[in-house]
DNA sequence: GGTTTGCGCTTGTGTATACAAGTGTGATCT
DNA sequence: AGATCACACTTGTATACACAAGCGCAAACC
């Protein structure tokens, strides 16, 4: 669980900031308290509370206006990585489950692995899992994910199904998501990954390889995915 | 170019230093100067320092270490828009060159346009382009382009032949993207699309949607993309 | 030789304050 | 009625300071 002591307050005012934009307290194009509103709210002064702004800013939540206040927009779809939408704007995440085929397994990297490993990330080797990620009953996306095995206590018996696995790992790890690289192709999918989605092996779907670098040291997250746009499509905002 | 009076402090500090890594002062992995030698040159305090050093943080210019201080990394590429690489990493800049197919034309927006256009862009209407990017000589990218036609004079006559538009519409208009959104598909090519990009239409490609917005209102840029990822692939840092 | 400790450096977090500048509203003036 | 002005409220920029906590190295210790 790793819980923290003490939790930085301007941590503290993002996160009460962004669950209520999350929970819809705030609506899109609503004005967050002013400054000095929260600064009597925490009993704190406005260079912490900017520090908190500025983090929502960057989230996404927010932007400002010099003399009108802080406006709640539409969150950006984390950090530039490419997510799902409907073709139709008004597909909801209750529409999207996630299945879980291959569990949370300890093992070594493959041997042909497709990114390059350090010398730590090969001595600790990999869990490894794979998951299924169906709109409406229809599977779109085949994710198979390789973390590296480091400070994950009980991470094989974490149920991931129709969870964010990032929020999993925040929430129980303080593990957060730096920096990230992926790349794209169109290809034909093979047999496995066409059965899995559903379709011939003459449709055309997305692959990408992802790695994503986090606030641990050698702990990445790899993965390699497939995906069917026929009737939804990759996108991203930034 | 509508130079501002006086800019403040925090802005001076990160352009000098985005200059300062540009031009290699300071290479990738060094540590800039700490927060108080920088102090003492701007004669300032930390609260302005900071403020200038998590610029830099957002343009992916650096990152910054406890106990350690601000080391410079790999700036990214470009607002999280995919971007081209080779499959082996050493591709260069010097192996791409970019085709000129349509020249810049002013024109009302296609009646069917793929986005939804507000009154002043329709009325306005758009100046459109079509360019194919070349990889030693073989046709990777093809990419129309539709920009509003605002405060752009004399852009028809710009040459765009391997040149950065970003860069071009910054220099000469003082123009930044701000925000975007990019869709993404697999498809097979059309017949036109194929043929440019000297490929079967069997042959899996990308096709992309991209809207970016400006700090110049209802001044958008909009573009359709298709990608033969045969050879190459797509990529996008974080 | 190897470990521990202390110290000076760094960034991280926070308080208290000040003035500049943009936005909107209501009172006042014409 | 319509334009103008003053004011309150907002965010933007900046100063000055304090203590916490991580890093790296060298001195001291065993």
């Amino acid at each position: 669980m790793l819980r923290k002591e003490t939790i930085p307050l301007y941590k503290k005012v993002i996160d009460d900031l962004k669950t209520a934009i999350d929970k819809g307290f705030y609506k899109k194009g609503a004005l967050l308290p002013s400054e000095n509103d929260l600064c009597k709210t925490y009993s704190t002064t406005r260079v912490t509370i900017r520090q908190a702004l500025s983090g929502l800013i960057n989230m996404g939540y927010i932007i400002r206006k010099h003399g009108k206040g802080s406006i709640v927009t539409e969150p950006k779809k984390g950090l530039g990585i490419l997510s799902f939408a409907g073709v139709t704007a008004g597909v909801g995440d209750h529409k999207l489950n996630t299945l879980i085929l291959q569990p949370q397994v300890k093992q070594p990297w493959p041997l042909d692995f497709f990114y390059e490993l350090n010398k730590v990330e090969l001595t600790k080797g990999c869990i490894y899992f794979t998951r299924l990620r169906q709109i409406d009953g229809v599977p779109v996306l085949y994710e198979e994910t390789y973390i590296t095995n480091i400070n994950l206590p009980r991470f094989t018996s974490k149920k991931l199904e129709n969870v964010s696995l990032f929020k999993t790992i925040k929430d129980h790890y303080n593990i957060d998501i730096l920096t990230g690289e992926q790349k794209i192709w169109a290809v034909n999918g093979d047999k496995t990954v066409s059965k899995l989605l559903n379709i011939k092996t003459s449709q055309p779907i997305i692959h990408m390889k992802r790695r994503l670098q986090t606030n641990i040291n050698d702990l990445n997250i790899y993965s390699s995915l497939y995906c069917n746009t026929q009737e939804y499509f990759l996108q991203d905002f930034f």
